[in-house]
Order: C-alpha cells, then sequence, then structure tokens
DNA sequence: TTAGGGTTAG
C-alpha cells in the first residue's frame, strides 16, 4: 500500500489524470520502479535504461535521488546518448522536476563538455539557485570563458542569489586582473568564506599565477585548519617561480606538522630540485615517487629532473619505462637530450616520436632545432623548420624563428642571419637582437655587433646583457678605449653587470663560488689547489685563453684574472671534496666562458673526472679530456 | 545537485 501511494504521489499530474492509458497493474510498476531504483542504485546502466524504456511504455516515473543516481552513472559510463534520453525521459508528459535534479542535468552537460545544451537548461529552468549558477560559472572558468564566468557571478548576485564558498572558489580561477581578484577576496572576507580550504586553495593560485607571491603567502599564513591541497598550493606557487628553496622549506614544515605528500606536492618538490639543480634530493623524493608509478604528470617531472640535473642515463631510464607517455613526455626528453649534447639521439628520438609517439607540438620543434642548433647541423635545421607546418601542422612562431637565429649565429652565418631577420613577419624584439649580438662575439663582427647593441638600447636603455656583450666583444678585439666608453655608459646609467656565481652541493650544502669573493672558509686551500693544478696543466701544454678577460689587463695580470672565475674554483672544491668515481655537478648563472671550458675538459682528463657544468642555456658533460658540447657551444 | 593543488620552452 505503501508503494502505491508513494507511486501516486510520484505520478505527473497530467499522466494522473488520465490513468486510463495505463494497462498494467500497479504492482507491476511498484516492481518496475523497485527494480529500476535497484539497477541505478548499482550504477547498472544496461539494466537501467532498458527499465527506463519499460517505464515509459507505462508512464511511470521514478523520484528524483533515483534519477539523480542514474545520472551519475552516465557520467561514470561517459554515456552520452543514455544521459541525452533520461533528459527527454523526465522532462516527457509536462513533468516537472526539482530543481535539484535539474541540476544534475545541467552538470552532466558540463561534465560531458556540451555547454550549449547545458545553457539552453539554464535558461529554461523555472528557478535558478545557487548550485544551478555555480555549475555555469564553474562551467565556463573551466572553459576558460572567463568574462562569461565573472559576468554571471554578477547575474546571479542581482537575482538575488547569494554566491557560496564553490562559487568563489569557480569564480576565483576565471579572473585574471588583479584588481578583481582583491574586490573577490573583500567579499570572501566580508561574508566569512576565507576559512574554506577550496576558496584559500584558489586564492592561493590566483595570486600566484599573477606572481603576487606576498598575497599568496598571507593567505597561506592565516591557514588555521591545515589542509594538504592549501600546502601543495603555496608549494607550487614558489616551485614555478623559481623560488625552489623557499618551496622545500614549505615542504619540510608540511612533512614536519604531518601532512603526507601526493602526486602533486611531490611534482613541485621535484620541480623546485631541479630548479635548484639539486639531483641528490631529487633522487630521495624519487623513492617516494614509486608510490605514485603510474602517475604521468609526476613521471614527466622526475624525466625533467634527471634531464636538468644533467643525469641522462636515469632520464632514459624512466622514459623507457614509463607505462604512458605524452607530448610533454616526449618533448622533455628531446630537449633533454639536445640540451646535454646529445643532439644525434635527440633527433632520432623525434624520428621515432613521428613513428609511434603522440603527435609532437611547438614545444617539441623547439627541443629539435635546439639539437640542430647545438650541433651546427644547419641544413637539418632548415629542414625541419621549413617542413614544421607540413610535417607537424605548426606554423612558426617567435620562439621558432629564434632558434633558427640561434643556429645560424652559432654557425657563423651572420648574413643569413640579417636575411633572416628581415624576412620575419614579427618586429624584432629584445631577444633577436641579444641572438645576433652573441653571434658577433662569438665570430668577432665588432661593426654588427655595435649596431645590435644599439637597437638593444633603443628597446631598453637599461638592458644590461647588451652592455655585458658590447663590452666583452671590444675587449676581444682589444679596443679598450670602447671597452671604456662601454663602460662610462654602464656607470652613468647606474648598471653593474652581474658577477659570475656557481653552486656546488656537498653533504646536503649548497656552496657558492662568486668572482673575487674570498668567503669561503676553504678559499686558501682551494686557490693553492687550484694554483698547482694549473702549474700541471701548463706543463702538459695549457694555455690560458686570455681573450676572455674584460679588463684592459697585460700579461700574468689577465691570466689572474681568469683565475677568479667561479667555475674554477667550484671544479677544484669538487675535486677536493668528492671521490674520483662521483660526477662534479656545477651550476652557473652566466654562460661558461672560453679558457673554463678548456680548463673543465683538461682537469676532467689529468684527474679522470666526470664533470657536468649546467649554465643558463645548456649543460657540458666533461669527460676524457673532451665535452659533450663538442666546443660548440 | 555546485568548487581545489602538479609536468615540457620562454
Amino acid at each position: 500500500m505503501k508503494a502505491v501511494s508513494k507511486l501516486l504521489h510520484l505520478m505527473p499530474p497530467s499522466t494522473l489524470s488520465c490513468s486510463h492509458r495505463y494497462s498494467s497493474s500497479l504492482q507491476e510498476t511498484s516492481s518496475l520502479l523497485n527494480d529500476f531504483a535497484n539497477f541505478c542504485y548499482h550504477r547498472d546502466l544496461p539494466r537501467a535504461m532498458h527499465a527506463l524504456d519499460a517505464m515509459e511504455k507505462h508512464g511511470v516515473y521514478a523520484d528524483a535521488t533515483t534519477y539523480s543516481n542514474l545520472i551519475k552513472c552516465c557520467l561514470a559510463h561517459k554515456a552520452v546518448r543514455e544521459g541525452k534520453h533520461l533528459h527527454r525521459h523526465v522532462f516527457s508528459n509536462g513533468y516537472a522536476p526539482k530543481t535539484f535534479l535539474i541540476n544534475s542535468f545541467l552538470n552532466m552537460y558540463v561534465k560531458f563538455s556540451l555547454l550549449e545544451e547545458a545553457e539552453k537548461l539554464f535558461d529554461e529552468m523555472p528557478e535558478r539557485n545557487v548550485v544551478s549558477w555555480t555549475t555555469m560559472i564553474s562551467a565556463y572558468s573551466n572553459a576558460k570563458l572567463k568574462d562569461r564566468a565573472m559576468r554571471f557571478l554578477v547575474l546571479m548576485v542581482r537575482e538575488g542569489v547569494m554566491p557560496n564558498m564553490y562559487t568563489f572558489s569557480s569564480v576565483l580561477r576565471a579572473c585574471e586582473r588583479l584588481y578583481d581578484i582583491k574586490q573577490l577576496h573583500c567579499s570572501i572576507v566580508k561574508v566569512g568564506l576565507e576559512s574554506d580550504v577550496f576558496v584559500r586553495s584558489a586564492l592561493i593560485d590566483v595570486y600566484s599565477k599573477l606572481g603576487e607571491l606576498l598575497e599568496a603567502m598571507n593567505v597561506f599564513r592565516e591557514m588555521v585548519t591545515g589542509d594538504s591541497v592549501v600546502w601543495t598550493s603555496i608549494i607550487a606557487a614558489f616551485a614555478q617561480h623559481s623560488d625552489g628553496d623557499e618551496a622545500l622549506d614549505l615542504y619540510k614544515n608540511m612533512r614536519r606538522v604531518g601532512f603526507p605528500a601526493d602526486q602533486s606536492t611531490l611534482t613541485s618538490v621535484l620541480r623546485a630540485c631541479t630548479s635548484l639543480s639539486l639531483l641528490e634530493l631529487g633522487r630521495q623524493v624519487h623513492v617516494h615517487v614509486m608510490k605514485f608509478d603510474q602517475d604521468l604528470i609526476l613521471n614527466n617531472a622526475l624525466l625533467d629532473m634527471y634531464c636538468k640535473c644533467g643525469s641522462l642515463e636515469d632520464a632514459k631510464f624512466i622514459f623507457n619505462r614509463m607505462a604512458e607517455k605524452d607530448v610533454i613526455s616526449w618533448s622533455t626528453m628531446i630537449a633533454g637530450l639536445a640540451q646535454n649534447g646529445f643532439s644525434m639521439e635527440a633527433l632520432n628520438l623525434f624520428d621515432s616520436m613521428k613513428v609511434r609517439g603522440p603527435k609532437p607540438n611547438h614545444i617539441t620543434i623547439l627541443g629539435v632545432l635546439f639539437a640542430c642548433s647545438h650541433a651546427g647541423l644547419v641544413d637539418e635545421g632548415w629542414y625541419y623548420f621549413r617542413s614544421m607546418k607540413t610535417l607537424c601542422g605548426i606554423d612558426p612562431g617567435r620562439e621558432h624563428y629564434g632558434c633558427m637565429l640561434d643556429l645560424l649565429g652559432r654557425a657563423g652565418k651572420l648574413d643569413d642571419m640579417v636575411k633572416l631577420i628581415h624576412e620575419i613577419e614579427y618586429e624584432p624584439d629584445i631577444v633577436t637582437w641579444r641572438t645576433l649580438l652573441d653571434a658577433c662575439r662569438t665570430h668577432r663582427n665588432v661593426d654588427l655587433a655595435a649596431f645590435a647593441a644599439k637597437e638593444i638600447q633603443k628597446l631598453d636603455p637599461h638592458d644590461i646583457g647588451a652592455y655585458v656583450l658590447l663590452s666583452n666583444i671590444y675587449a676581444n678585439s682589444k679596443r679598450w678605449s670602447d671597452v671604456a666608453e662601454v663602460r662610462r655608459a654602464m656607470r652613468t646609467r647606474g648598471l653593474r653587470k652581474e658577477p659570475g656565481c656557481s653552486w656546488i652541493e656537498v653533504n646536503k650544502k649548497i656552496h657558492a663560488f662568486i668572482m673575487g669573493d674570498k668567503s669561503h672558509p676553504q678559499i686558501d686551500e682551494i686557490n693553492s689547489q687550484l694554483n698547482q693544478f694549473i702549474c700541471r696543466l701548463i706543463s702538459a701544454g695549457y694555455v690560458p685563453d686570455t681573450n676572455f678577460v674584460l679588463q684592459d689587463l697585460e700579461g700574468e695580470q689577465r691570466e689572474d684574472s681568469l683565475r677568479n672565475h667561479s667555475e674554477k674554483l667550484a671544479i677544484v672544491f669538487g675535486i677536493m671534496s668528492f671521490p674520483r668515481d662521483k660526477t662534479i655537478r656545477i651550476w652557473k648563472n652566466l654562460r661558461i666562458c672560453g679558457d673554463c671550458h678548456i680548463f673543465a675538459k683538461l682537469m676532467a682528463k689529468l684527474e679522470q673526472r666526470h664533470i657536468v657544468i649546467r649554465d643558463p642555456i645548456r649543460y657540458h658533460h666533461f669527460k676524457d679530456g673532451v665535452c659533450s658540447c663538442g666546443d660548440y657551444w
């Protein structure tokens, strides 16, 4: 009796008034409904849809919770057709579903990326509550329709519907202007929703995306109830803005207060290790990564860490055993090989990718052009550049032109460079002129260098790089009066050259060596060892290459100046600190100079060491007296 | 019935 009254209650008014249409008994329909509810509850989609057909024949309707279960089932099975069928069923015969059931359909269309259907349904809703509005706002945020998301927030408030924590955390993701974020932040505090962990992580995320790390940190510091996603958000914020130290400190604190790290946390921690070249710490993180063996993003981060820390064997091992590889995995490996001096391997891998990998994207092509550029493969570079549109469907962008200019510049084809600059549809930017200037330094074209430097100064009078490069070029040509003039111009504008600095990790501690700085506690011993090594190298034929000395110095003074280069100190410190079988890994802020490059090759041979130096552009693996860059950098 | 953090280059 109870089932019958329930059924009558659920029948749409229109069908109740014409009950003669039913040919089955109430008992039959009751059992039909029970079966249907059961199938929906157990997410048995085929049987539920079958039961739905039977119900349609009998004009029977279930309760909203049962339909909602079936919608979830359609979502889980990605069953779009069945979802639409259900929608038609529920709205048939004048049945008026409750708002919360319509919201479920709205959510279903959004999850199926059928935004037009969702919009149509939303427009037809007799009444819309906070969930209806938030579902649409979230859909627009995800679809990057940011203006629409913001406009819907305004509209809902105008209609008297108050946003909740779901709404704020969704709409924040659509915010691109600091002003809007501040306004929303203000509203959030006013209605007392700032302690919601979803809202907090969204705030940290949007502040971070705009580079407002102080604001992000303030939001994080106000957290009373801990939450691992909020922790991960702030760690990611610093990792993404190259503040690896702060990211790692936060990670240590997170663990100290008892929050476990998951895939997302570890991905950001690896990124921090990568930015600091902390291979040993990266290896320790790798142990934790094992728990999340199948996570593609995490594996990609691990792969990148090994590439950027110059450990190609580990990188290849990870790449080969990854069960799933996407375009990022392939691009990372190709660029990693290229940056570490294995250009041919990089190009071979690109060929394999075309056969059995995902479709290359514009970043993959950058790695390929980088490989050509750093191996002097001019013809191959032109081939990939000219055919990228037909091979991969990608139009060359500014960065691709930049790579080609770099390739021509390294190969000494300065005329072709100038020709290409005229061909590019974009206005030449600072990077373009700096590439030309750099090529002029390598290939000693003083006049063209002066022209490029002036172009840079026109675009940015405070660009210190142009002054330094021009000064280097004049110094290489022994035009000391021109050097003095450039230096004077730098002084007038208050510009100072960034001092060369090299870092090395020994016993989990980072040691920094700055040119001319004597503050390292073992500096006397290092200098003494360095002098002994230089004497041994000179007797073996080493001639210091004083072309890299910038000051107007003579004879021995010029050689002394070279001795102070930070990477030489770091190499000697590495030799003093590590056993022979341990790779010496150094990273530095400026490009390695020619003399230090020769010194590193000879030291690798003399001491039978493997030395890896990472500069801002690429890596040099020194072994047996040769470098992986083939002296071409 | 509505919301969260992570990967390649530059």
